[in-house]
DNA sequence: GCCTATTTGTACGTATGTATT
DNA sequence: TAATACATACGTACAAATAGG
């Protein structure tokens, strides 16, 4: 566990806050918190919630699109990866 | 052709600098400009050169890891992918 | 061993563009 | 028309690892 799964960035550890807030995000994806084909907080929003900047929350979103977690729809929002819709 | 291969960045066009500047380096790489497993310059000279800022073309370093053309060696330079070294 | 320069890694803030609602 | 949301780009700063003298 390199991260703090209630939620708070550290800023001093050794762990990068892009890999905190990516296994962060990860986490509330495995836990329910947002449902699969539905949009996750605006990057905006994101900024406000875990005090880290913009560029920041894109790097953790753009780890877990690698991953298969999340896809982004351009001038729409950022989704929970699921099975395809009937 | 999304990019000018003689090497000056466009920063009106509809093509983002990021993208032109990645086909500008895979393009010198394929002249031969710079050698298999050889550095090319850095991220620093890139910058001076092409007039663009260091997030741009790490960017456009990023992209061209990705296809496998280079890839980073940490805090010794980007390199240019070729056949294992024997 | 020590200091310095080089190079990539990470993070911040800000501004503008584009598409959608 | 205006607000929202992501895309791109700029500049700046500091950290960490490496290499050389």
């Amino acid at each position: 566990m390199d991260f703090d799964p209630d939620g708070s960035i550290d800023h001093a550890g050794p762990v990068p806050p892009y890999r905190q807030l990516a296994g962060i995000l990860a986490a509330r994806v495995g836990r329910g918190d947002w449902q699969p084909n539905r949009a996750i907080p605006s990057e905006a929003h994101l900024v406000q919630e875990y005090g880290v900047a913009r560029a920041t929350v894109r790097r953790s979103i753009a780890v877990l699109v690698d991953q298969g977690v999340l896809f982004v729809v351009p001038q729409r929002g950022t989704y929970v990866k699921g099975p395809a819709l009937p």
